[in-house]
DNA sequence: CAGCATCCGCTTTGATACTG
DNA sequence: CAGTATCAAAGCGGATGCTG
């Protein structure tokens, strides 16, 4: 990006991350920690593969991401956060808490992708009953599998499988999401395809304290 | 901007405020709560007219913003932040933590405006003996003069002149921003052209808990 | 196939000039 | 003062091609 000659933290910060997509990417890193460049491609819908290329080479000096060229076997490169990076997490945050209300406009012909729910069951979700223990809870959606942990009164969310979870959700991840984000009731989300394997009691314990997501199309009526 | 179509709320807030030079101006509107075209010129140096006028309109449709066409004598209109405006406040300072240390490396042909540091020292600033009652200090620039006032623990700041102030700076505004920030002691900012009229101790009340903005070249040393 | 670089048409931005 | 009009330059999106 063009720079702002200010001399200003905020001007300064943008000009680093200001530029289209980058943002995203950083958003697809702390989802995942390590991507190809083909995970980034396809959790990134729409980015011309030449752009993020180059929002790559500009990351990378700028000290927001590394790449490690894999051992020899593998010809894969992955990219990866710096502590730099990942110092993002509370501007994406923010972002996301303010800019998840416009999730009510549902866009006809806009993408869904089950890992972007992540970042939110991380910041969102809350254990109302941390002494009964650790649950696990395992989504799996059409596209993608994620797995929710609550231990000691913390919750983590991330992409991925584990074994003999306490509970499986298994349906279309956007009505998933709903459930999990406190915008739908179980029985709703069973109306709508979502199967639960396992004890649907611990779901009670996962309480969100994310802001609404309104399905009316509210227009977030601005009280000036 | 052009829409990412995905449903995401990063995304989708992205899409509102992701454009180029958007959260500056939202950035001003929080300064000085109400602007009218031309102070927003002046307090974005380089941004073009007509850009100016083309987000003013975006921010208005998106509800961010509002304009008064003031009362017919004055023949000014005036923009103001909606609620929904100025709860982008958390963007904006987490943006301004993560960019201030970017500071260290200054640009030699980049403007300063000292109204840009009000925001620091709302969110940085901590009176540390509020039992002591409240304190006042002035600070004149050689472009704008600004307000400091902690009381009851609540430290604000804003664009203005106060009567008889406990103590007032006057100097550049670069001297005072890095003396009130905590990167600078008063001897050093008073051999660089600052001048204290009054209490002095009372800076001492205020202290800076932001992040580092250090003075060395530092490349802020990546530790992966 | 993963990881880019190149080319082309379209959109956004910047600089300047101009108007009620 | 508060913008609009104009035009050149830069940025972006999409397609395609090249290299290990």
């Amino acid at each position: 990006m063009r720079g702002y000659q200010q001399v200003c933290g905020i001007a300064k910060g943008l000009e680093l991350v200001g530029d289209r997509w980058t943002l995203l990417i950083v958003r697809e890193l702390l989802i995942r920690e390590a991507c190809r460049y083909t995970d980034l491609r396809n959790g990134l819908p729409g980015i011309a593969t030449n752009l993020l290329a180059h929002r790559l080479r500009d990351l990378e000096s700028a000290l927001i991401i590394y790449s490690e060229h894999a051992s020899p076997p593998v010809a894969a490169a992955v990219y990866r956060l710096t502590d730099r990076g990942r110092a993002l997490e509370p501007v994406i945050n923010a972002i996301a808490d303010w800019g998840r209300p416009l999730l009510a406009e549902s866009d006809p012909d806009a993408v869904f992708q089950t890992h972007w729910i992540v970042l939110a069951l991380r910041t969102d979700l809350e254990d109302t009953e941390p002494e009964q223990g650790p649950i696990r809870v395992q989504i799996e959606a059409d596209d993608e599998s994620i797995v929710v942990e609550a231990a000691d009164g913390v919750v983590d969310a991330r992409v991925g499988r584990v074994n003999a979870p306490d509970l499986t959700l298994r349906g279309p991840g956007r009505v998933i999401s709903r459930l999990l984000l406190g915008n739908s009731s179980l029985p709703e989300a069973r109306n709508q395809g979502v199967e639960t394997i396992g004890d649907s009691t611990v779901l009670k314990r996962l309480h969100a304290n994310g802001p609404e997501q309104r399905t009316a199309p509210s227009k977030l009526a601005s009280t000036i």
